[in-house]
DNA sequence: CAAAACACTTAACCTACATCAACGAAATTT
DNA sequence: AAATTTCGTTGATGTAGGTTAAGTGTTTTG
């Protein structure tokens, strides 16, 4: 069972870039099953965050409190994806989010120490999360551009065009917060569209 | 002249990293030197981007033209930054991105092909390049989360507070695209605070 | 299964920023 | 140094989305 489970990443990982026998189990080694609750917190805002977690099953919203405790989504996270808060898992520093479950979920964690000594001991690894980040990277700043340049109405739609099946998934509130936007204008917002 | 230049690049990656003088020769090689006058384009949002470059001197615009034909600035370069559209550059396809020249400026290139093999013999490399990449995307995730909770007058001064002396740097009205605001917004709101 | 908490909608009103237009001052180009 | 383009400011007006409040339906929890 607990194997089974560690498969689900060393085949994510062996999908993407070349692993051997003996990298698998170092990797399965390294990382820690972890279930969550409904609503259950994986890690919160400015504490440090000593994991990253993959997640297996279940899902995750990702958000940032601002000043007046208001919360923003940053991101959602599905099985395959991965959660954490990188600037405070490398450098040690008060994490900038928190991240909670939306539903019973299962996810793989490893913590920043096991994390570097994957990366010595597995090159092609290091490689593979540089390229992750790039991913993310173009992503999030394709989002912050269209925060610019398109209506909440647009960025609903092309939310819908990237991730069908998510108001399946994901509650409308969090959506709207996934916008930017509150949960009373992606109602409007809605109604127009109809 | 033109290694005195390329010294500038060694030095900066020699800085988070270790890397030998046999290292510094490839690194030194793999990079062509390259002069740009004032609003000259780097690279241009549609086309292949085949280039990432090191700035040495000089300054830049990286910027997006929405479906309307209006430009947002996604970021400013100073030297020792770098400046791409990294999707394209590792993938080939379009980039998303423009980068002009704000005034006469000296950057040092690289092609996706040479920096790949720079990659596979300095392991190294990659490893910073993954940490570069990671502290770029913390920054960005700041700013889409800021655009979400903050006014343009709480992003104004986040912005002098994060780079001050950027108004000597950059024209005023380049600051509003920056910020996600039109010029007469700035300015309107640099008299309220006043 | 009842009580409580949460999720979604609608409506009236408000505000931050956009839009359109005009003007003078700098900075570039010729 | 004249001509031209670019830059910053101000004013009048418009609008997307925020705010507050209320009502109903749906989940969750004890």
């Amino acid at each position: 069972m607990k194997e089974e489970l560690q498969n689900r990443l060393t085949d994510y990982l062996a999908q993407r870039v070349s692993i051997t026998e003996e990298d698998k189990k170092m990797i399965a080694n390294a990382y820690q099953i972890k279930k969550l609750k409904r609503k259950e917190i994986l890690f919160h805002q400015g504490e440090k965050c000593v994991l990253e977690a993959f997640v297996l099953s279940g899902s995750f919203r990702i958000f940032y409190a601002d000043s007046k405790g208001l919360e923003h989504v940053l991101y959602f996270a599905f099985p395959d994806w991965w959660v954490g808060d990188i600037a405070s898992f490398y450098t040690g520093e008060p994490a900038a989010l928190s991240a909670q479950a939306l539903e019973e979920s299962l996810v793989l964690t490893i913590d920043p120490k096991s994390k570097e000594e994957l990366f010595k001991k597995i090159p092609s690894l290091e490689r593979l999360f540089r390229i992750i980040t790039q991913k993310h990277l173009t992503v999030v700043q394709k989002r912050l551009l269209l925060s610019y340049s398109a209506s909440a109405a647009e960025r609903y739609q092309e939310l819908l065009k990237r991730s069908p099946g998510i108001e399946q998934l994901v509650p409308q509130h969090q959506i709207a917060s996934y916008l930017g936007i509150l949960p009373e204008s992606l109602s409007r917002l809605k109604k127009q569209i109809r």
